[in-house]
RNA sequence: GCUUCCAUAGUUCAAUGGAUAGAACGACUCCCUUCUAAGGAGUAGAUCUAGGUUCGAUUCCUAGUGGGAGUACCA
């Protein structure tokens, strides 16, 4: 094998196959038929399974109808074509079924692939293109939701992921301060607030006096065009409302910046809805003038029939503005302000039609043009399945959810590490509480639905953070024991160290299918495979007693990779991983 | 009503149109006088229904059933 084809078959032996089999498919259609095909779309696949190889194409499947052959047929004229081509000292090829080409990697092989092993490191770009991420995005005067957990954690993971793959990520909370719901919550607040309790704990006071707002209005209609009232005294600058409503900001902030903090989220831009309100009006005269909104039962809309899409409602009948127009308003000045190259909502799912109306109108208002992207997630529902009410006030905040966990996380590691002073339990606890909770958030696919229940989404044991962190601490344990060469013997490594090395090479198109589907849980579900290799090599070969040190060394080198690639890993999903457990 | 998303072991989730549908939890067997048993090895157990497209369907299309969400003055 030549230099370039060995170097290339070590650092990414599917790439090599892929190479290899595309040539040598086009050169058998060519032979045969007059009509060259221009694109071949085969696939090369892991299976997993030992029968069906490391990698196996069907690539006879898709030149088959072009040869007018059955498939076995191609498969086997392929066969002879690819013997030629590939070292049998690197593959063992077979045609399996119906006409699959399966390849295994020989033991030669796999010592030279083993051998070029090296850590994950960040993609490198000459130009960095920025992509904005709107996450999180709390409201103000509620407890952080399960919900915008959710969305913090997503958001904040996503950023990290195209950090990695050599973008500039610019993060923006886009936080909920304005709107009808403040009118109510003023009202509550001067009828029923009493300010020394609400200081003590303002937040969960403040959800309080929402939630009797709401139990109060439904006897008293009243109430309802009171809070309508608040909020326009708002929006004109009443002095009292402005000073509750300050306070109220202020308090909220402080409660998200708490979260924000314990869970390693940094934002470059935190903007309140507020904070468009001066652009309101004239973006709405700009929109009348240009008649691209008109007004109907007493409102002002942008019609969307054309789209299929009910209209778009920018202006109450009471002239106040609602949360699309503000969106609108934002979108514009996101784009100006920051000039991204692409820009992320992280917004739940139930918003799928607000976005599909913002993308129209952009369409049609040609607002701006660059594209902007709703990464959507499922509803966190209670038991039954039903949607949680802030209104009604059974909501599961973020501070229940980390409390729980770390609280059941301190009472296992008593359990498993009585010795240790309470301190460094609390402390670990409280890492693999939060390791635990972003891990939950981010292992099963963004766009369904969880049903909310502690032991079923916050596990702590199989493919759970505590199992990675476990089997990292290992692994750490092992490398702190024996000394660290580079003269390792990759020729001796057995079958669950090429299991391992498999795993390990295939990193990086984990993360393209991350990338291109805007999902951790591919990684998630990845990082428990590997986790799961290191512990089957772990099984089967006694490392520090091995008296064969080359092989050892060759091993201490692919565990120090799966070591950083775990660390790696984690650290995209934003998990710190801790080197003791 | 309309729009849209979803339906896979007892439970929670996987599976770029591929071969024998993978895991985890729970159940049942085994393995600590060798590197952290928060571990490893094993057994039993699943694609909502009916059509269609395809060499090949959990995946795509149509219809049905069941559930979630959205559906003009909340965000």
């Amino acid at each position: 094998m030549k230099p370039e084809a060995l170097r290339l078959f070590s650092q990414n032996p599917e790439k090599y196959l892929y190479t290899i089999i595309y040539t040598v498919a086009q050169k058998l259609i060519q032979d045969t038929t007059l009509n060259a095909v221009s694109a071949l779309n085969f696939d090369i696949e892991t299976k997993g399974i030992a029968t069906f190889g490391d990698y196996s194409t069907n690539i006879a499947f898709i030149c088959a109808p072009l040869l007018k052959k059955s498939p076995l047929a191609v498969a086997q004229e392929l066969l002879i074509l690819l013997r030629e081509q590939i070292s049998s000292d690197f593959f063992h090829i077979e045609i399996a079924g119906t006409g699959f080409l399966n390849f295994f990697i020989t033991p030669h092989g796999w010592a030279h692939i083993a051998r070029k092993l090296s850590s994950p490191r960040p993609r490198k770009r000459f130009f960095r293109k920025k992509i904005l991420i709107e996450f999180s995005s709390p409201n103000i005067a509620k407890p952080m939701s399960i919900g915008h957990l959710r969305a913090t954690i997503l958001g904040n993971a996503l950023t990290h992921l195209y950090r990695h793959i050599g973008y500039r990520p610019i993060t923006w909370n886009h936080i909920g301060d304005w709107g009808t719901q403040f009118g109510k919550l003023l009202v509550a607040y001067k009828k029923w607030g009493n300010s020394t309790i609400i200081e003590k704990d303002p937040i969960n006071e403040l959800q309080k006096l929402y939630v009797l707002f709401h139990q109060k209005a439904e006897q008293d209609i009243s109430l309802e065009d009171e809070a309508r009232k608040e909020f326009q005294k708002l929006e004109l600058g009443d002095i009292k409302n402005r000073r509750v409503w300050s306070y109220i900001v202020k308090q909220s902030l402080k409660e998200f910046n708490r979260m924000y903090r314990l869970l390693g989220v940094v934002f470059n831009y935190t903007i309140g809805e507020s904070f468009y309100e001066s652009r309101l009006q004239p973006f709405i005269q700009w929109l009348q003038k240009n008649k691209y909104a008109h007004e109907s039962q007493g409102a002002l809309i942008i019609p969307l029939e054309a789209e299929g899409l009910p209209p778009a409602l920018i202006q109450k009948s009471d002239g106040a503005t609602l949360y699309f127009t503000r969106d609108m308003v934002s979108l514009l000045y996101r784009a100006h302000k920051i000039k991204p190259h692409h820009m992320l909502y992280v917004v739940g799912g139930e918003q799928i039609l607000h976005f599909k109306q913002l993308q129209s109108v952009n369409k049609l208002l040609h607002l701006t043009t660059i594209p902007f992207t709703h990464v959507s997630f499922g509803m966190i529902t209670d038991e039954f399945g039903k949607k949680f009410s802030t209104r009604k006030g059974n909501i599961v905040t973020a501070d229940t959810v980390v409390e729980e966990i770390i609280d059941r996380s301190y009472k296992i590691q008593e359990e498993k590490n009585p010795h240790q002073s309470s301190e460094t339990k609390k402390k670990t606890a409280t890492a693999i509480a939060l390791g635990v909770v972003m891990h939950s958030m981010l292992r099963s696919d963004r766009t369904s639905g969880i049903s909310f229940d502690f032991d079923t989404i916050f596990s702590l044991s199989g493919n759970s953070f505590p199992y990675l962190q476990y089997t990292y601490a290992r692994i750490i344990s092992i490398l702190s024991k024996v000394p660290h060469k580079k003269t390792g013997d990759y020729t001796k490594l057995t079958e669950s160290d090429h299991t391992l090395t498999r795993t390990l090479i295939n990193f990086e198109k984990i993360i393209d299918t991350c990338a291109t589907t805007q999902s951790l849980h591919p990684l998630a579900e990845y990082l428990f495979s590997l986790a799961n290799a290191v512990n089957t090599v772990y099984e089967k070969s006694h490392i520090i007693h091995d008296t064969d040190i080359r092989t050892r060394n060759a091993r201490i080198h692919i565990l120090t990779v799966s070591a950083e690639t775990i660390a790696y890993g984690l650290s995209i999903l934003g998990i710190t991983v801790q080197k003791k457990l």
